[in-house]
DNA sequence: AAGTGGTCTAGACCACCTA
DNA sequence: AGGTGGTCTAGACCACTTT
């Protein structure tokens, strides 16, 4: 059947609640998905989606700019839009359980294990760089969720009576908002860092797990505005309890 | 000094190499970090921005666009953007030292230690789904870099001999392109797990570590273009040898 | 009602890559 | 030289939130 004038896709539809952007994104996820763009092959140029498409080339851009987040595709100046292929070495993984478990604030409790103001010692102190007479802020908590043991935490903080972090580290009702949620007082900036341990004894036992069962372990090192190390500390969290999961490539063409 | 028009601001330079949007980034990024714009606090409007830096309102929307990116911000739509609070459980973790190791071509060196077509059992059965007669490709590799041992890997496939994957993983010279690179036949999504885990006497062996001391598993399973599990295996890193890092808040202000 | 971010247009010029 | 992605303009309308 001919047709006169310009040809635009009946895929799009510009009166739907969707975005036109999230719409054609869809459409090219949709051929990445059933090999109509295969993996290496090049994209149509952006300019030429635009126009197939019947839409402005700043949105078809927007549309592959999701792709290109998503991973699904790799935008090469000068050369084109790839289809890429699938590269374990390239994936990142969220903390999603730990997510889940400290969004769910009424099924969560604490219970705070030591406290105290500790003269300076180990790794704490080193990456504080406390100097002679400083004190430290130790605080030591096992946190539950649902009823089960979820994690068990430690944190160091340099002692100082004016900072509000004291406070905050010791009040147990916002423990979730010292670290995970929105209200603490506020660093600039962190180092987070995730290695795998084995339980021993104690912490099997806290954490409601078998002696030499495996965890993963979170330290934190957070930083204040002056960008001098403020707060140190580190999570247990049984590998039972967390996953770390990632998908990769197409999971809803 | 009074001057008369608009008021732009000499912090952008258009005629400089570096795009306007991060000129614009960079300067927010900056009040970030010096606490103009402190934790929790709305940043001026978009259009704002744009009107006080002489620039269109896109450009300035790119520009906030590239801080939401780095977490930095939180957009909220009707409202306005706030300052982000640095939280632990929304941190990821990218596999930097896997990365870093594999893009190091030269300096890797694979040994299969087995290869062979198998009957199914165990996990990977399980998960490729294979039925009554199926065999299954087995490769049992130990990836060295620069002498030292990096990452024991196991893999499995259905066993196909008009599937090319066979012969990729059969392969060590294109090793690095079967999971790693940009040349294997492509799958169309896989699903990653990241463990702990123990190394027993044997890994501990090859690997060149104590048995007892602690590891990273990351399995991962594909699928091909038809949504059928296609490949399964799990590579073994010490925790001595790959680092899992990551970085939040405002490390460039 | 006013302000905010979210989307979208219809162009433009540029740097870069490939042929 | 021609095509590609990267940047940018100067507006527009919308949905949503706040006042």
């Amino acid at each position: 059947m001919a047709q006169g004038g310009k040809k635009k896709s009946d895929l799009i539809d510009k009166e739907s609640w969707t975005p036109v952007y999230a719409q054609l994104a869809a459409v090219v996820r949709r051929r990445i998905a059933d090999e109509t763009y295969p993996p290496g092959s090049r994209l149509p140029a952006e300019s030429a989606l635009a126009k197939s498409f019947g839409v402005s080339p700043m949105t078809a851009r927007q549309a592959i700019g999701v792709l290109a987040q998503e991973g699904l595709v790799r935008r090469v100046q000068g050369s084109g839009t790839f289809v890429r292929r699938i590269e374990v070495s390239k994936t990142s993984f969220t903390l999603g359980s730990m997510r889940e478990v400290f969004a769910d604030l009424e099924n969560l409790e604490v219970k705070i294990l030591k406290a105290a103001i500790e003269k300076p010692g180990g790794k704490a102190a080193q990456l504080l760089k406390t100097k002679e007479g400083d004190r430290l802020v130790a605080v030591e908590r096992l946190i539950r969720h649902r009823g089960l043991p979820f994690a068990h935490q430690v944190a160091y903080a340099r002692f100082d009576p004016t900072a509000p972090i004291l406070e905050k580290m010791l009040d147990t009702s916002v423990l979730t908002e010292y670290i995970f949620e929105e209200n603490h007082p506020g660093f600039k900036k962190g180092i987070l860092e995730l290695y795998p341990e084995v339980l021993d004894d104690r912490l099997a036992g806290l954490l409601g797990e078998e002696a030499g069962v495996c965890a993963f372990r979170l330290e934190h090192l957070f930083f204040d505005f002056n960008d001098r190390a403020a707060a140190f500390g580190a999570f247990v969290v049984s590998a039972n309890r967390m996953r770390l999961t990632s998908r990769v490539g197409v999971w809803d063409g």
